[in-house]
DNA sequence: TATTGTTATACTCTATAACTATA
DNA sequence: TATAGTTATAGAGTATAACAATA
């Protein structure tokens, strides 16, 4: 009995950008996800460490504004990369709230490493873009609810 | 005192497309949910209905394999479609294990109206882009990890 | 044996709210 | 009063695994 007598259509929802936009995000989530694993990262935590390694010294406040998540989530991101020895939390002076976050040596090794992997895992998925199409998806995600 | 004395920067990462999609595709999931809630609708059950409206006797199998999630999934998904009498599922003459699932005229109208709005969603969040442009994205979205 | 639908369970990601210590 | 960080809790969304009925 062929098992595919009817194929399932999705016309109705491939003429929504944001149908095409959850699948392709899906597909690259999963990869990058375990392009990740290895260097014992996570999508956030791989962004998380870039905010910091570019912005020496960030408040845990700061990074949540750059991430667009909330500060309690950071208190949970923060404390697997310093339990990892990426980052450390220095303490500020003149205001003894805030940390001071800095990447470790080790945190800016892994980065390096990791951003490479990153890299690869983009020429994986992107394989059916140009350079050309890939730089003009970024400038379009770029400008999407900028009305 | 200025709050903003030292901008965070974000250049690592907006050199990898996936980040710039994770952004704009939160965007467009957090403006989406918000519109489909009127109808009583996830991004999800949106999704189903659509497929199960261009696709009539699916089986929740099918309807599966279509949304790219797992048969355990779909059960919670067709119960509150079915709850909210958007679709029914029908007895299979042949073969009594499974459903052939139906949009019920109140699905098909509730369909259309929630179509118009994610149209109108479409049309906010990407206005600063283009009708070509608009049509451009979906392309490249649609060709992505299809090496 | 394989497939369909089902249930129970667990995991990931993130938000909300209440708290503390500082300012 | 306001801010930085913390904790506990809860809610989506989805996956995994085991199961009953049917093929």
């Amino acid at each position: 009995m062929a098992k595919d007598m009817q194929e399932i259509t999705d016309e109705n929802l491939r003429q929504f950008a944001g149908y095409n936009m959850k699948r392709a995000f899906l597909m690259v989530r999963d990869d990058l996800g375990r392009t990740l694993q290895e260097f014992g990262l996570r999508m956030t935590s791989f962004s998380a460490l870039a905010i910091i390694i570019e912005n020496p010294d960030v408040s845990q406040s700061r990074l949540a504004e750059a991430l667009h998540i909330e500060r309690s989530g950071v208190v949970v991101l923060v404390d697997e990369l310093e339990s990892a020895d990426l980052i450390a939390r220095n303490r500020v002076e003149g205001d003894r709230r805030q940390y001071a976050l800095r990447a470790t040596p080790e945190g800016e090794a892994v980065w390096t490493r990791a951003e490479a992997a990153v890299h690869a895992h983009e020429e994986r998925i992107f394989a059916g873009l140009g350079a050309g199409e890939r730089q003009r998806l970024a400038d379009l995600l770029r400008r999407v609810g900028r009305g």
